[in-house]
DNA sequence: GCTATCACTTTATACCTTAAAGAAATCAGG
DNA sequence: CCTGATTTCTTTAAGGTATAAAGTGATAGC
C-alpha cells in the first residue's frame, strides 16, 4: 500500500486515533496473543511523561514500565511521534464536557478556561507537545465542541466564535506554560526556583549595575511593585502566572462581552436560544 | 569555584549574556588566537534554527557552518542549552523599540503585537524555545521595558500592568505557534499543507462517519462557515491563525480599554502625562 | 628555546529512534 | 500430531544526538 514519506500510513493513524475497528482490534490467527495494547501503551506513555516529563519519554522507558524493550511498543504504534498523537488525544478524554448552558456564559466560559488550565498543569508535558499541531483526534474534537458550545450563547458569528475559541486557547496554554516551565526547571537543572531567582537576580545586578537607567520603564513597575511577592509561600513565578491567567482572563471575557454587545445588541443577549 | 550540578557556571553564562568584559573579552596570553567568537557562534546557530529549523540545531551542524566541529564551539560556549539562551537573547534584539508614546497607546500596543508577531514568525524556532524561560538577558529586559512603556499610559497599576502584559505576550506567542507549526509541518513530514489537511479530511469522515450527532457544535460552526476558507491561496490555517490574531487582539484591547476605564475613568485616560 | 596555555580535533561514552533480522509462541490445515 | 505460516517480542546494528576526556599543534612570555 502507498504510504507518504517520512509521515506512515495515515490511515493507519486515524484508525488508531478513533480507534476503529479494523486497526488491531480482536485479532484471531497465528502467531503468540498480544501481551499489549496501544491502550496500554499510551496509558504508559502518559504516566511516564507526568511523572518524568516529556524529556524522560523514550520508547525504551514506555517498554520498560510494561515490562518489554522499546522495540516491543513498535508492533502497536508506527512510530514515537503517532504515540505522542495518541497520548495527546487520550489525555484530552480527561477534560469535562459539560457546563450549564442555561448559566450565564461568561461564567460558563471562566470554568472552562480554568478546567483546562489546570488540565494543562497536571499533564504539562501536553505544553512541551507541538502548540498548533491538531491531529484530529476525537477528543481533540470534543474539546473544541465543548468550547464552541460555551461561547455560542455569546450571539457571535461562526468565524468569530472560531477566532474567540482560538484566542482562549492560545491564552490558556501560554499562562500554563509559565507555570510548568516553573515546575520542570527544579527538576531539570537541579536548582531550586527560589535559588535560580536569587542567584540570578544578584548576578544581574553585578552584571547591570546600570540596571535602572538601561530599563526605565521596567524599574518603574518595580518600583510600583510590579514584580513583588504577596504570598511568600508559593514561588514568585507561579504566583506571578497565576494571577496573569485571573486577570487575563478578565480581560478577554470583557473583550468578548464587547463583541458580543456589538453582535446582538439587544438586552438579554447573553441568553440566547440555543440551537440544536 | 563551586558550580551548580548540572547548571554549569551560572555567573559565567550571565556575563556572556551581558557581553561583560570578563567573560572571554580581548585576551592576550600564549596560545593560539581564538579563530571564532561568540557572537560569531550565535548568529551562525541562528542562520541554521532559521533556515533549518530547531531540529536541525546540532553543534555539529553549528560548527560545519563556521568551518570547525561541533566540539569546537565548547571553547567559546558551556553548553547547548547556554548557546540556545544566548540565541534567544541576541534574536530579540531586532526588535523595534520606539512606539510614539504620545500617540493613543491602543495604536501603539496594536503595532507593538503585530511587530512581535511578526518577529515570531521570522524566528519560528524561538516559539519552540521554552515557553516561559526567562533567561534574563539584556534584550529581553527591552522588550519588557518596551511593552511596560507602551502599556503605561492606560494608567493600570503596575502589577495589573505586568499582567496585561504577560497576557499580550501569550496570546501573540500562541497564534505565531499555529502558523509557525503549519510552515514547518511539511518541511518535517515532507507533506504540503494542502495534501495533508485533504487526506485527513477524507480519513476522518471514513473513520467518523457519525461526526455531526457526535460533535453538534463543531458541526454547526462548520454549517455556519466557521471553518470556510475565504483566501483560496493562503493555506486554510494559516488564513485562520491570521484572523485570530486580529480578532484576538481587538479583544484583549477592548478588556484593556475596559480596565483602564476603570482605573481612571476620567476623559482622556489614554494621554496620561508620562512618567520618566 | 623552553614551557605553559589555549584553540581545536579526535576519541569515547551514553543516550536516542528505528530498520532488520532472529527466537519463540501460536493457530490452521494436512 | 505435525508442519508451516504468522505474529510478538528481543537482539543487533546503523546513524543520530550531547559532551567528557585526551591528544595535537600553535603561540606568547620568560
Amino acid at each position: 500500500m502507498a504510504v507518504f514519506a517520512g509521515q506512515g500510513d495515515a490511515r493507519r493513524s486515524m484508525a488508531l486515533l478513533w480507534r476503529a475497528p479494523e486497526a488491531g482490534g480482536a485479532r484471531t490467527g497465528p502467531g503468540p496473543k498480544p501481551g499489549l495494547s496501544v491502550d496500554a501503551i499510551v496509558d504508559a506513555a502518559i504516566a511516564v511523561a507526568d511523572e518524568e516529563g516529556m524529556a524522560a519519554l523514550s520508547m525504551r522507558a514506555v517498554g520498560e514500565r510494561l515490562g518489554r524493550t522499546g522495540m516491543a511498543l513498535y508492533t502497536y504504534v508506527q512510530s514515537k511521534s503517532e504515540l505522542v498523537d495518541l497520548m495527546y488525544d487520550q489525555a484530552l478524554a480527561e477534560l469535562p464536557a459539560d457546563y450549564d448552558p442555561d448559566a450565564d456564559w461568561r461564567a460558563a466560559a471562566s470554568s472552562w478556561a480554568a478546567d483546562l488550565w489546570a488540565f494543562y498543569l497536571r499533564h504539562p508535558w501536553l505544553l512541551q507537545v507541538s502548540q498548533a499541531r491538531s491531529v484530529l483526534g476525537p477528543n481533540e474534537y470534543v474539546m473544541l465542541d465543548t468550547a464552541v458550545r460555551v461561547l455560542r450563547p455569546t450571539g457571535l458569528e461562526a468565524r468569530m466564535l472560531r477566532r474567540a475559541v482560538g484566542t482562549l486557547l492560545h491564552f490558556v496554554r501560554g499562562t500554563a506554560s509559565t507555570i510548568a516551565e516553573t515546575w520542570q526547571a527544579p527538576k531539570a537543572t537541579g536548582v531550586s526556583e527560589e535559588e535560580w531567582w536569587y542567584t540570578r537576580s544578584a548576578l544581574l545586578t553585578e552584571v547591570a549595575p546600570d540596571f535602572a537607567e538601561r530599563f526605565p520603564a521596567v524599574a518603574w513597575l518595580e518600583a510600583r511593585g510590579g514584580f513583588r511577592n504577596e504570598d511568600e509561600t508559593t514561588p514568585y513565578l507561579e504566583q506571578e502566572a497565576r494571577e496573569t491567567f485571573e486577570a487575563g482572563l478578565v480581560l478577554l471575557l470583557d473583550g468578548l462581552e464587547a463583541a458580543a454587545n456589538r453582535a446582538a445588541p439587544a438586552p438579554g443577549a447573553g441568553r440566547l436560544p440555543r440551537l440544536p
